[in-house]
DNA sequence: CAAAAAAGAATGAACATTCATTTTTATTTG
DNA sequence: CAAATAAAAATGAATGTTCATTCTTTTTTG
């Protein structure tokens, strides 16, 4: 009886060639064939590594957004002051936005409209638990303004989807001092 | 010789419908027969009034991003202070984020996906002009943060998209008290 | 009553998914 | 160790559906 191993690297390049692609033309008009072509496999082969294009689209959103936080922590400290705790964070998800920037329009765009479905969505939210525990630690310290974390979120973190996306669609090149301003700026809308 | 003279109610209605259709599944998710359904009016019809889909959705994003200019320009008047100016122009945006979600949360989709085309796209970037020339203004004062007006836009306008789609889709509910709030993160976010 | 507007049905293309085979891989057996 | 074989993996073609758009006919309008 043979092993049940099925390539991982098929399995990997259907992803790849599903962020490319559902980047630069939307989930629904971005047909399997075309993944399958991208990724050098048969249109039939991908069944037998996603139940649908749904769960595909899906495994995607999750697999990417795991990369983003696994990332985006890897070097966060629990032991810090807040400011300096929150600079870390802050910097690594604006290094991910510039340097992963196929990876953070992918995740902008699941977060934007309606592709991926609630439980997935739901499932990628919670990874940011350690941003709104420092949060949480820094309203009780004084250091942070005592306001919800959607409008904390809101001006510290999502401007950087924004700029990113500019940077993808318009002239605009963010550069070290851009990155410096910007972080002066989140700094700024939440600081008490 | 009868006149040429297509009711503008059966346009409108047709307008009305692909915006609620493709803020609920998307462009590409929003057959032609649904939009005539709702609209009530048969799919040909809507070959009387568009070229096609893409032309229809075009004409829709020039159609609300000029009711979201119209209304956020409003009352703007350009002899105030930098400040008093942006707090006028930003409350009226706040507000026509909050009372017309349906504009807004159409018109966030088509910043972020590849529906709209980029002529059009471009036509409806210019109409933000008179903030642009604010801004000018409050740097040449030093009432204003002296960078890239893409880092001021991410910073003090573009958080109230993401609030409108915290409202939309999480449990998160906007009161008076937090555009207060996202008001004063918005202005410290840019002020010198 | 003629021209415009609207309608429903028809058309043809595109697509997600499945089916029938072939190819690859791993294991067994002489 | 190699030939035989069985299961898994992969494939290309087929299927049935959905959809944008067009065609032909009917209804409305001035």
């Amino acid at each position: 009886m043979a092993k049940l191993q099925k390539s991982i690297d098929k399995r990997n390049a259907l992803i790849k060639a599903t962020i490319e692609l559902v980047n630069n033309s939307g989930f629904h008009a971005t047909p399997m064939s075309k993944i399958a072509k991208m990724a050098n496999v048969s249109p039939a082969t991908i069944y037998l590594y996603f139940e649908n294009k749904q769960d595909l689209v899906n495994q995607t959103y999750l697999e990417v957004k795991t990369k983003y936080t696994d990332f985006v922590f890897k070097t966060y400290d629990e032991s810090t002051s807040v400011k300096t705790g929150f600079e870390l964070i802050w910097k690594r998800i604006a290094e991910f936005n510039i340097n992963e920037c196929e990876y953070s329009f992918f995740l902008n765009q699941c977060n934007n409209t309606p592709i991926i479905d609630e439980p997935s969505r739901k499932e990628g939210i919670r990874h940011l638990q350690p941003l709104l525990d420092l949060w949480e630690r820094g309203k009780k310290e004084g250091v942070i303004k005592p306001i919800s974390d959607y409008i904390l979120y809101a001006y510290s973190i999502n401007p950087l989807s924004y700029l990113m996306i500019a940077q993808k669609q318009y002239e605009f090149q963010l550069n070290k001092t851009h990155v410096e301003e910007a972080f002066l700026s989140a700094w700024d809308s939440i600081k008490r």
